[in-house]
DNA sequence: CCTCGCGCAAGAGCAGTGCTCTCGTCGTGG
DNA sequence: CCACGACGAGAGCACTGCTCTTGCGCGAGG
């Protein structure tokens, strides 16, 4: 009588097939281990997307191992098979998370050849755009950090996507290679070098100065989007559309672009 | 044998004053309701001291209303004699919070008679300053929003102090409170109409443009600082001083300051 | 062909959480 | 002086992450 919620979801319900019709055959006795190891790669991808899918609704915080678990009709505690603890689910989730964005933002991006204004405008709208349909995704982002956990390095690469795309696109206006004509725009030697690594990130030269600006926009780009999406411009702000579209041309005419 | 866990703190322990050396006569007998009510206000003080202080330590996700109630050597039901809710506590905590930080800021403002300029800078400052020296709290007020909590009204009040320190700085760049002389820079009517809000926060006349800037700035801000303190830079960034320091400077330039 | 072993799922259980309800106590106002 | 109301404590519910043990079923080795 004791631990009945956890069998509850499973009484009389038949098997529920998760999203392909087969399961109740899933260890599909053909071709010894492979087949094995088959399952459980599918397996995994169904507990990451039951994950991605309460991720949606419910936010970082509320992302519970046991609901997973019920979703895909299986005991919490086979799903520990699978991923180690809450954190591994949490860093297989932020990979994908950056990797969807920074596909978002690749694919806005019209790429070399086009007016570099024109490209951060797509970027900056894509962005936005996939922050506001995926918000609780974002705010696992670029939201609060989760107490106690670490990003490992697995999630770095994936992160630095998008930062990557706006740095190429700072790399094509005219002249990013080379210092500024004014000198009063150069760049103090403890600044440059501060962020120099940031640099690496893409191939084309870029001069300390357009790493900056590229910092610079991509700061405002986040500071916006979290101010509209966390709720701070909730009450002050009517046409959040019109008030990013501003911001954008803001974030243009500083780049230089 | 039940429920131990509920009064192993208060087993061979003494009293423990919580910080005064008055504890165990704490109702003193005096005036009557007046005590009382002191007593009661006292005591929801200190757990907001409390709360304060674990929200310091482990974030807002790992903030416990049982966790509370042991440092106060209270039974956990005890507290909700002060608090209906962890929302209401958090509520408490929120406006406590925004009101810290908002007045950091109103006390790094040097205020009207000084270069806008420096006043931006200065407040700049401050907000990183208090955003580092508590990321716990700054992750409460900018991080990802606790789900399913929906900050009341009386937050807004609180929240609005930083940003209208912002404003009132904008509006005392010469000017701010006409439109710009190049027709380029006028502001489209739905933009304008969109931020128009924002600018009863402040008494001073500021043009719809100006509003712009300080928004810009203030977007600016935030995402430099979420950037930094949510581990975004942490390896791309080597000194986040002098990083901060040229944002800043951006930041004045756009506001015209 | 049978049996062993390994991978896996399931269940129970532990410690913790927010929150509710009941009960005993104690001080105060009628 | 007594009843009422505020209050603290404790038990309990439903939930969480995580661990440990048990048992099942499949493929492989003898």
């Amino acid at each position: 009588m004791v631990g009945r919620s956890e069998d509850r979801y499973a009484a009389g319900v038949p098997p529920l097939p998760t999203d392909q019709s087969e399961q109740s055959d899933r260890p599909a006795p053909s071709a010894g281990r492979t087949a094995r190891a088959l399952a459980r790669a599918e397996l995994t991808r169904a507990i990451l997307d039951s994950a991605r899918h309460q991720l949606a609704e419910v936010g970082p915080a509320g992302l519970s191992l046991r609901a997973v678990a019920r979703d895909l009709d299986m005991a919490s505690s086979a799903v520990y098979r699978y991923f180690a603890n809450r954190d591994t689910l949490l860093t297989a989730l932020l990979v994908r998370t950056y990797d969807d964005l920074g596909a978002a933002a690749e694919e806005a991006d019209a790429g070399p050849g086009v007016d570099p204004g024109t490209r951060l405008v797509a970027v900056g709208r894509a962005f936005r755009a996939w922050a506001r349909a995926h918000p609780h995704e974002y705010a696992l982002l670029y939201g609060s950090p989760v107490p106690g956990y670490v990003a490992p390095a697995d999630t770095v690469a994936p992160a630095t996507r998008i930062t990557r795309v706006l740095l190429d696109i700072a790399a094509s206006v005219p002249g990013a290679a080379d210092r500024p004509a004014d000198p009063a725009a150069h760049l103090d030697a403890v600044t440059a070098a501060a962020i120099a690594p940031v640099a690496t990130l893409t191939d084309r030269p870029l001069a300390p100065e357009s790493v900056a600006r590229s910092l610079h926009a991509w700061a405002t780009l986040v500071g916006a989007v979290s101010l509209e999406l966390f709720g701070h411009l909730h009450r002050a702000v009517l046409d959040h559309d019109a008030h990013f579209e501003h911001v954008l041309r803001q974030v243009v005419t500083d780049l230089g672009a």
